[in-house]
DNA sequence: ATTTTGGAATTAAACGTTTAACCTAAATTA
DNA sequence: TAATTTAGGTTAAACGTTTAATTCCAAAAT
């Protein structure tokens, strides 16, 4: 009888995958030892140490999920939140930042786990399945998420993240392409100067790159409550050069001087502002102040149209 | 002494999220109960049911991911591995294939975790972390996979789906996208009726349905170790017209004589074809077979490019 | 009147980890 | 020498579920 009970004990031993405490067994240490080893905590000899890697490496040990996350109160995974018409649509855009979130999470021992939500603010939107089964360590939510959403949001106090849209209510902590991110900075920082009434100048709108920055004035303005005046965007010009520049200056102030800030797309833009400026005497930055956008930060944003965003940030977000 | 334990306690608890033991405690039953209502169990009484219900309800609680998977080894998620130049192009074929399998898992109350693993059959690729932390409860294979790691998977008992592939030692489910599946599908058809001289004849091959019903074909022969010869596939003809069809098995028949099957790449060509071996008094099916491509199958392939794979068959599979 | 049956709920043992608290023997200190 | 620290482990209690085995009790059968 116990014969028969030791045979399927063994035999289900060499099938089944090990746990920690087939690894003690072999060891012949406590299974607290294993798991410290795991983590290497100090305490433990390195003669010990050694034996009991050995047992891991010769049983093939790893450690279960569930288990892991049921006392450490972990997932390993982090939840990407996505606005349905986003997804259905399979935007390339947002299909990129997923894939390189994903790309960036799997850097660090993460995976990332997909959902979508009712793009209309409707009131009924679920929360995600992963939150309430608390399978997920943190958040991303790309793009714009209805804001009723954001505030159901709060009561499960998890690290949450913005791609590519910021929260009305400041602070959260949010990633933005480059592009974007830097027409957000630069015109964040005329507001931060308290101005109000800013000018955009561009050319060549079609361009991806120079549509982003755009898009990034005019988030910061939605941000800073300012409203966006049309009127005070030239967008028009064929291309970003300095002759374009300075052509667009020239229309604009044809048709208004009620503003105080220029934030053109580009230097080359930039230049050809400030020359028409100068020849009609207005200084700068006394009159107007004008901003460029910086190359060298684009720069950095050639190859990987994405942010690389840091996971580690996730974590330690809020 | 006690009432400060007492206050931090109600504290916890309002703040935290609720357990199988709150909900136990408010509908004063034992947690066992709450259980089996969760999953109703007959056993229990209605009036119970509804008691236990309320209180879920109320406390709004929702069962832990990690400990349901500790107990019932299972996770709730399945892992799609992609081989990583497929990953790193994130080509839009596999970002679709990806997406759609996605949208399926959400629907059936599964999520993806996304992987990859090195391309080139390097021996060293290692067993995807989900797996060895029994993560994932089935997996899908996208894509061409090192054949030395598909045998390493064999040892996790894991249901197994591939994709856009079909491995050499057969048993395994595949799913393809509907033109490769139906020119795969096309061509085992001719194969199973003892053809393995079998012509193929397309036109427009830049059309991606055209080139896939080809990959389809060749992938057929290649899974029954038919050597691919390209002499039978007349693949230059520029469109999948019927003119053309008969253009191209005039080509073909003054090349070689050598094949006793014939897959015409759509209905239009494959009456071309018909039209001339009438003339050359070909009978057929009694000399050649000929199968063209129902373009009723085609029909159901238009709308979503994806076949909508089901995840029960990921779940069933094995 | 006793035993059986069966419905409805409970008990308690898993599942595989982590970790605070504890133990022991050797080394250090006073 | 006795008291204290330290190094290196072990014990046992969690974590939040599921589920087989058990109990309880009333109704049905003998």
């Amino acid at each position: 009888m116990n014969d028969y009970i030791h045979i399927v004990k063994r035999l289900t031993y060499h099938t089944m995958p090990s746990t920690i405490k087939d690894v003690a067994k072999k060891a012949n240490v406590s299974i607290a030892t294993v798991s410290l080893v795991i983590h290497n905590n100090k305490r433990i000899s390195t003669e010990t140490k050694k034996k009991v890697q050995r047992a891991i490496k010769e049983l093939d040990y790893h450690p279960t999920r569930s288990a892991m996350g049921l006392v450490s109160r972990t997932s390993g995974n982090i939840g990407f939140i996505l606005t349905e018409d986003h997804f259905s649509r399979s935007e390339p855009f947002y299909t990129k930042i997923f894939l390189g979130t994903e790309f960036q999470a799997r850097e660090n021992e993460y995976y990332v786990l997909l959902t979508t939500i009712p793009s209309n603010s409707c009131p009924d939107s679920k929360i995600p399945r992963f939150l309430l089964e608390k399978n997920v360590d943190g958040i991303i939510l790309a793009g714009k998420v209805p804001p009723n959403f954001i505030e159901k949001l709060k009561r499960f106090k998890i690290p949450t993240v913005f791609v590519d849209y910021f929260p009305n209510n400041g602070s959260y902590p949010t990633v933005m392409v480059d592009n974007i991110n830097g027409g957000f900075q630069s015109t964040n920082h005329l507001i931060s100067c308290n101005h109000n009434k800013i000018a955009f100048i561009a050319g060549d709108i079609e361009h991806p790159s120079i549509l982003e920055r755009f898009q990034g004035y005019k988030m910061a303005l939605e941000k800073a409550k300012i409203p966006y005046e049309p009127d005070l965007a030239v967008v028009d010009e064929p291309h970003p050069s300095r002759e374009c520049g300075y052509s667009a200056i020239k229309k604009l102030l044809n048709k208004t001087n009620d503003f105080t800030a220029i934030f053109a797309c580009n230097d080359a833009m930039a230049l050809g502002v400030l020359q028409y400026l100068k020849e009609k005497g207005v200084s700068v930055p006394g009159d107007k102040s004008l901003i460029g956008f910086d190359d060298v930060e684009s720069d950095l944003s050639l190859d990987p149209p994405l942010t690389t965003m840091k996971v580690p940030k996730v974590e330690m977000g809020i």
